[in-house]
RNA sequence: GCGGGUGUAGUUCAAUGGUAGAACGGCAGCCUUCCAAGCUGCACACGUGGGUUCGAUUCCCAUCACCCGCUCCA
């Protein structure tokens, strides 16, 4: 990474981005889309090589994780039994003050006076106003507004000490409405600026009406009058409201739905019934074809299965390049284990972890904490592999109180972009890449109430296992098992008698061998990926010219696993039909083995740098030596140009593909 | 969502109330025996919509997008 300031950084990542073609936003032509993005040529070359990478490395690479790919648009109940029906539907309000959100239904209720305020005045303007009338000002009657000048200032009670006190009172006789009115046509007719907008605010009871003067105030400056004279209408009690900021006492938008997740109707007619969403993650795919994937796959617990594909959310606020859009590529494995009850009746205990770091070789009587550190160690390497430095990368235990309500533990793993925050140090912070969690049986088992099919697995190890315990062990075991399906249903609120029968029931089922599996989540984000990946490879360093003087040097340097373009082809000259020709061997050669880009334009330094941008690690330049003008020792040999070196090694072509192969996979 | 800033070729930047230049990049050609050489030619831009004006890329308003700070991020 160049040592720049921060935000030029990410300014030079993203003018290469679009220079060279990895990200360009979306719809451009038309002004561009708020948190949509389009990968161009090197850029889907680049997500491929992860999702390729990733892949492979999650299900072909091992024995217990299998693939699914399901649908976007899925039935709408799951989104309800994932929760993410009523969390993205909360009812949200704003602080007409502050700005604050609040959720509606977390918003303590409030006793005390409202005070109604039905409209401000600037102090200036409404001083010359009253001068004005006084005087029978030209100004005035030359719009014929001296009437209307009167009867607002008649409808005033104590003029004079408006001003000094900061409020408007109206005499008991007037009318709010008829005095808004004249506010309004005063305006239309003499261009006197007013807010005629109503608010209310709450102070304690006992507290003076110039406390809730002052919030009123502070709401009306924040529009068009700098130093408001607030109009008061009226005051009343109140109880138990939840319409204010508790904080202030400044009133609260009206409760707005507040929905991230995107929808669309699934038929031609746009009726409630028809109502589906875009999935917000991949996972609860993987959850909903559970039973389908265990039938079929002749996989037993513990075992994965793992998806890759798009997911959206309607994010508020979509920021810092490709890392918060709207439409968003995740990786997902959601890897099953036995609940710790079925572990210890047939191990006779549970294996957790000893010590930090890699656990090694999965073991069958792994509980779930030991599980979790295996897949976080798991997911750091693989990112080490894929190029991004160990020291760029944190791993991020989340605090007990940050913990989503179902999730046991979860690592998050940041990368340190450019844009992160830093610490009190100094350090970047990092921003998430992935997060590791370990969901407990939740997932499954909420599927199992909505749906009402049974997402149990069948253990034939925990069933023969199961009679040879003692009494005591079984029924501590039992009881165990009971307490944590009790809990489960209690929080998801299930009655407690309906709770405590379904508790007993799924009890019963352990102890024959049935259990809902626990799940451990790596959930990876492919463009935040991308984004590190390319935040990561940047470089500016210096490179000779032709004459040996050093010029600065932009250089992608990805690691060939993950490189969009592996191998560049150049003859040393383009008017020399044999070089051409023999090039273009090379460039077929290589062509089944790795994504090849031949270049013939320009001067030989020019293009070794076109490639540096693009993050190609290696070169292959085919010169005289290699038509045998130097002997045959050196024909059919080639020079193999290194990237990040940029040091230069004779090859023999043959033992091109196999010496590249090697670095790329 | 709030506040501030910015929108001119692919990129980085100029200039201008009378419809725009450069550098680099791109393409084509010539040349060129290993790190952005040279020469010739070509293509490519005032984010969008209103308003003011005889005339707007320029001034005003709105909108969209991007950046920064807050807020939010199940």
């Amino acid at each position: 990474m160049a040592e720049s300031k921060p935000g030029e950084v990410m300014e030079k990542i993203v003018s290469l981005s679009k220079r060279r073609g990895f990200i360009f936003q979306s719809s451009e032509v038309y002004g561009g889309l708020n948190g949509f993005w389009d990968y161009g040529p090197l850029g889907a070359e680049l997500k491929r090589n992860i999702k390729e990478c990733w892949w492979r490395s999650m299900t072909q690479l091992r024995d217990d994780v299998v693939g699914l790919e399901a649908s976007i648009i899925m039935h709408p109940r799951i989104w309800e039994a994932s929760g993410h029906t009523s969390t993205f539907s909360d009812m949200m309000v704003d602080c007409l003050l502050t700005k604050k959100r609040f959720r509606a239904d977390q918003v303590d209720p409030q006793s005390g006076v409202v005070h109604h305020f039905i409209a401000a005045v600037d102090a200036t303007e409404f001083e010359k106003l009253r001068k004005d009338t006084l005087l029978q000002k030209d100004s005035l009657s030359q719009t014929s507004c001296v009437p209307e000048a009167n009867k607002l200032l008649e409808s005033i009670e104590d003029v004079g000490t408006a001003l000094s006190k900061g409020f408007i009172k109206l005499k008991p006789t007037v009318n709010s409405a008829e005095f808004i009115e004249i506010l309004k046509r005063l305006g239309a007719t003499s261009g006197y600026n007013s807010n005629t907008d109503a608010y209310s605010v709450l102070v304690p009871k006992g507290k003076p009406i110039e406390s809730a003067v002052r919030v009123a105030r502070e709401i009306y400056a924040k529009g068009s009058a700098s130093k408001p004279v607030v109009v008061w209408s009226s005051a009343a009690d109140v109880a138990g409201s939840t319409r204010f900021n508790p904080e202030n006492g400044a009133p609260l938008t009206e409760p707005r739905p507040f929905n991230l997740m995107l929808k669309t109707y699934v038929g031609p007619v746009e009726s409630a019934d028809n109502l589906a969403y875009l999935r917000p993650e991949t996972a609860q795919a993987i959850f909903a074809q559970f039973k389908n994937v265990l039938e079929v796959s002749r996989q037993k617990v513990p075992f994965g299965i793992a998806q890759v594909g798009k997911a959206f959310r309607n994010e508020i606020n979509p920021r810092n390049f490709t890392f918060r859009s709207r439409e968003f590529e995740q990786m997902e494995l959601e890897f099953f284990i036995r609940p710790e009850e079925a572990i210890e009746a047939i191990y006779g205990s549970v294996t957790k972890p000893s010590a930090p770091g890699h656990p090694g070789e999965p073991q069958p009587n792994w509980g779930w904490q030991i599980w979790h550190q295996y897949w976080v160690e798991e997911r750091l390497r693989f990112y080490e592999n894929i190029g991004l430095p160990r020291n760029s990368l944190v791993e991020y235990w989340q605090q007990p109180e940050e913990l989503a309500h179902y999730a046991r533990a979860t690592v998050d793993i940041l990368y340190k972009f450019p844009f992160s925050k830093r610490d009190e140090k100094g350090e970047l912070m990092g921003e998430e890449l992935e997060g590791i969690a370990a969901r407990s049986d939740f997932d499954l088992s909420q599927h199992q109430r909505f749906a009402g099919k049974t997402m149990t697995v069948f253990d034939e190890e925990l069933k023969t296992t199961w009679p040879k315990l003692s009494p005591v062990k079984q029924s501590e075991l039992r009881e165990r098992y009971f307490q944590a399906r009790s809990k489960y249903l209690t929080k998801a609120g299930e009655p407690s008698d309906k709770g405590e029968k379904l508790a007993q029931e799924d009890a019963d089922l352990l102890t024959k061998g049935y259990y809902v599996p626990h799940v451990i989540e790596p959930s990876a984000g492919v463009d935040r990926l991308a984004l590190a990946l390319i935040c990561s490879a940047y470089c500016e360093d210096q490179a000779p010219d032709d004459k040996g003087k050093l010029e600065s040097r932009v250089v992608m340097k990805f690691h060939p696993r993950i490189a969009p373009i592996k191998v560049a082809v150049f003859p040393l000259l383009k008017n020399k039909p044999e070089l051409v020709k023999k090039a273009k061997e090379v460039r077929e050669l290589l062509r089944p083995h790795m994504t090849v880009f031949y270049d013939e334009a320009g001067a030989i330094g020019r293009r070794y740098r076109r490639q540096d941008e693009a993050g190609t690690p290696f070169g292959v330049t085919i010169d005289f030596d290699t038509l045998g003008e130097q002997g045959a020792e050196l024909k059919d040999t080639v020079t193999l140009r290194e990237r990040d070196a940029m040091t230069q090694e004779r090859v023999r072509i043959s033992d091109l593909p196999a010496r590249l192969c090697a670095t790329i996979r």
